[in-house]
DNA sequence: CGTCGAATTGATGTCATTCAACTACAGTGG
DNA sequence: CCACTGTAGTTGAATGACATCAATTCGACG
């Protein structure tokens, strides 16, 4: 766990803020310049059980997940985040609860810590990214649906497929278990599911 | 689907205002009195697939669920709304989509109206008022992220003694097979569970 | 190399689904 | 008042999908 203040500034949470959010560049710049930056190896863990999650991480650069474990410790992935995405424990950070769920390096990751006075100074600075900021939440919000009604009812090879379809990238940087766990089947079924589709000519990428 | 402007004035949107937002009875009078209020008969559908769907539905008397098709054109409820609880296809109003799911009155119900501009003419109104939406919808938020706990990896028994946790009072008044769609089984299924339950003493009530 | 975790494969078990038959009950119309 | 009908719920037997357990292979890394 490496703190990074200088040794590189990564300017990709600007670019964001310019390209997806829609600031201008100095905007952006006021934004994102000030903002704490770290940078974790893989394996290390930002968030565990118990934490009180303060803030997003923005992934610049790397690749992070969520995950949580069952009363058998299993462990079910919540989500993926690879560059330019936020994760977070949002119930943790807005009830002040300590958090159920933990995020974990999958790769050697830089990340930008948003906390919520982030968020309501810029909320402030620019009406743009307090609209935005709400955008992320109904997104999240939708894509939370769609995976409930994945898995209310879709099989192994269904949800498979349509996690391919959701997140391509992820398929060769991920391993396959926790795929499986974000899916809701084990690794060994998950292997299977493959062969089935490898079988019947199903190339990805 | 009767129309009840007047036939009686239901307060009870205006109590919730008061007695759960914290709003002071002016402040909850003037917001409450003015809105849309609809009867519908139990079986009528006040949201249908491929509909914008253009405000939340507040629930002052009766019981409402969403639900949705999948390819096979079975049922997956999405929420059950009794008394004082929303019921909405957020995704549809935020981006005005066309709506996936479906609005159904279980019971005849009352509801209230409450549209986009409802909600920032009330925040703006009362302070109060906006940080108990927000809180609603880090509410929702939450609860999503236990269902999809559940659903990745419970048994049906599990999801079932939940459901019961969580929800006693729709016990008596949802169909069995209503909830057996609510946590992604069978109805004959349930049925088993059930009986295994009442085989091991387990008394709901 | 040797080691360790990930992935594959096979044998077997378990849980939930499917399909079908049957009961219970509410609503409808004769 | 009594069939007739349709829907909900229960039950049984057969099937199917995924899990579990164990053995083996593969590949990365020290």
């Amino acid at each position: 766990m490496i703190k990074s203040e200088n040794h590189k500034i990564p300017k990709d949470f600007t670019n964001y803020l310019m390209e997806t959010v829609g600031l201008s560049e100095p905007e952006a710049q006021k934004l994102s310049l000030p903002l704490t930056r770290m940078s974790y190896e893989k394996g290390n863990v930002l968030l565990k059980k118990g934490d009180v999650c303060k803030h997003s991480f923005f992934v610049e650069k790397g690749l992070l997940r969520s995950y949580m474990l069952d009363e058998s410790g299993k462990e079910h992935v919540i989500q993926f985040a690879p560059e330019n995405w936020f994760i977070v424990d949002r119930s943790s950070v807005y009830f002040n609860d300590p958090s159920e769920s933990y995020i974990e390096a999958i790769e050697d990751t830089d990340v930008v810590f948003i906390g919520e006075d982030f968020m309501c100074h810029a909320a402030e600075v620019s009406q743009t990214f307090g609209r935005y900021n709400d955008k992320l939440l109904h997104n999240h919000i939708r894509q939370m649906q769609k995976r409930i009604n994945l898995l209310l009812g879709a099989t192994a090879e269904k949800r498979y497929l349509s996690f391919i379809e959701m997140y391509p990238d992820l398929l060769l940087r991920v391993p396959q278990w926790m795929i499986a766990s974000y899916l809701g089947i084990t690794p060994e079924s998950l292997s299977r599911v493959r062969k089935e589709l490898a079988h019947k000519n199903f190339k990805p990428s």
